[in-house]
DNA sequence: AATACGCGATGAAACGTTTCCAAGTCTAAA
DNA sequence: TTTAGACTTGGAAACGTTTCATCGCGTATT
């Protein structure tokens, strides 16, 4: 039961050590016999052939690499996880890395992930002005955060923020203020092109009215705060944020002000975090498909699935889950209400 | 610039392979110039040692294993990124894993790393009925849920909880109730008895209500509303959660019960997740310290740092972080409320 | 009946390192 | 001056696989 080797199970079978290769990696030419004896003989001496030594040979690693920016940010954290999951679910394993947003950083966690000789690698690029990636020759695929000239999976930033503000101005809301990610940002800008897509159709009613903020948790509340300070007949009645971390700062400051929320004001987030369902009031939001985005991100490297042509990335659609945080406009407030 | 090899390096350089490698390696007998004449070289060359090859031979990966029961929870979020960070400055890299909380699902994974050849594993034991773990042979560092007969890390559960009730009972509750984590859990039932410890001392006054829950937010809703439902002058006034998820699902009963937090109910957690201090009103909670948990797992691991002796687990005091969900106990409600 | 062919299996080379052993050189001691 | 010893370096074996070039054998084709 210790150490064996191919060649231990080679002489106990009674074949070359290259059948048993064979065998292991389930080449076609090799009798239903000796494939027998052989995987009967692999069992009984519980023989694990040394990924070392195969990978050395093969060039396949049967690993992928992820690098996210952090995993403090929930949403990360899930893309993880279910990729992880894929992963292990088509016999891989998974080198992960942190990037801390910074791209040096990444370059040398690529240059590393290169070096192991994974298989292949799922990067959330660092925000920030993006240099081009050089991780030269093997599949990468990037998620969330898409760029130019690399294939990407991520959800429809843009038609989700639709869904979002449609539904608030279908609920009677004129005064729709965003909050929009960080400039520079893809998933960031196709958000805010979204709620200006709606805006504009409103524009007799209504004129847009956003700030950029990162995507945290005080980011929102900052921008939240400015967007909320103001005489109540100019203050929006009605937010959409990037982001749940966003929204869910957006709460916390509308708390510091005294509005009530949904009377005085809705609150729509982006991304579907499992948090979101778990403060009060339940943030309503539009949410990404993460499971699917990161079988899609898995599946892809691993050619399992065909990808759409370079500059064309798949897009998964979100949706709204309506909660607490969301209501029709009301001019006057809902109850009296407690200092 | 294309894949060089050690060969190439020694031949560039008018060495032998051997001493290629010996200035790879930093083997002391090797003359200053020869290695700065060999390292010139491979800086030139852009050569990278094939991490495989390396690996087959001297049996040592550089690859550490981390195996978690889910990446949902923040806590170990925290705790993975911290370790990754750790490793890589200790010049590794790290396959993480998720067992789901499923010991057979977990003993795979084990297998996995041990067939990878991990320089050694950082795991947090499913949940539920402990069946040694069997990872031949291997460091493996259990983290936060500690094991008998394997080395481990932690913070200091009982320590901490005591910190959290004192504070409760300093502050003039009696009546105060505590969410045990699951039964058979190892962190919970220690900060069970941190809390026991400190309403042993009070027992005067006060007697000891809890109830066990799992870790995460729908249960500690449910033990909350348990616990909660009963007439005013019953009800505890201060709630001691054995988790930060917990503590923010009572915090969500006693919102629905109208129950105001902290005018007429105190509540304390465990854990210290950012998230903890994002919500409203901000968790008094008991913070562990997970950087210094995961670097010490990490150096021991590494062999860096000597470990207390096997059952003498290494444990790191919590720090009491006061914040908005915790006051003195009024026995009249601070203002009128809303409906 | 003889030749060609396809399939299953063999044995050895190859992968890119580390490590061991021996050989060579230089310094210090006798 | 000779010799022992320490220190560098070279050369080759070894690590555990995969893969490639053969080879033997039975079957189909002519």
């Amino acid at each position: 039961m210790s150490k064996s080797g191919i060649k231990d199970v080679a002489e106990r079978a009674g074949v070359a050590v290259g059948t048993v290769s064979r065998v292991l990696n389930g080449h076609p030419s090799v009798t239903a016999e000796v494939r027998a004896r052989v995987k009967a003989v692999i069992q009984e001496l519980g023989y694990r052939p040394d990924p070392f030594a195969r990978s050395m040979r093969s060039k396949i690693s049967r690993l992928i690499g992820i690098v996210i920016p952090n995993l403090t940010n929930p949403f990360f954290a899930e893309l993880v996880q279910y990729a992880e999951r894929a992963a292990t679910d088509h016999g891989h394993n998974v080198i992960f890395m942190t990037s801390f947003d910074d791209s040096a950083k990444e370059a040398d966690r690529l240059a590393q992930l290169a070096g192991r000789k994974v298989d292949g690698i799922i990067i959330v690029p660092s925000d920030g002005p993006h240099p081009i990636k050089a991780p030269t020759g093997l599949p990468l695929i990037t998620v969330d955060r898409l760029i130019a000239d690399h294939p990407g999976v991520a959800a429809d930033h843009r038609g989700g923020a639709r869904l979002a503000v449609d539904y608030l101005a279908g609920l009677g809301h004129r005064r729709i203020a965003c909050i929009a990610g960080p400039a520079g940002s893809r998933p960031a800008e196709d958000r805010l092109q979204g709620y200006l897509d709606v805006m504009k159709t409103l524009r007799n009613d209504s004129e847009p009215l956003f700030v950029h903020a990162a995507f945290d948790f005080e980011s929102g509340r900052a921008a939240g705060t400015h967007l909320l300070a103001r005489p109540r007949d100019e203050r929006p009645t009605a937010l959409f944020a990037s982001s749940d971390q966003q929204a869910i700062g957006c709460l916390r400051a509308a708390r510091d002000l005294g509005i009530q929320v949904p009377a005085e004001l809705s609150v729509v987030g982006f991304d579907g975090i499992p948090l979101s369902n778990l403060i009060a009031p339940r943030l309503t939001t539009v949410v990404q498909p993460m499971r699917e985005i990161a079988d899609a991100a898995i599946s892809s490297l691993l050619g399992r699935r065909t990808m759409p042509p370079v500059g064309t990335p798949d897009l998964f659609q979100c949706e709204l889950a309506v909660r607490e945080s969301s209501a029709a406009p009301f001019s006057e407030p809902a109850a009296v209400s407690s200092v």
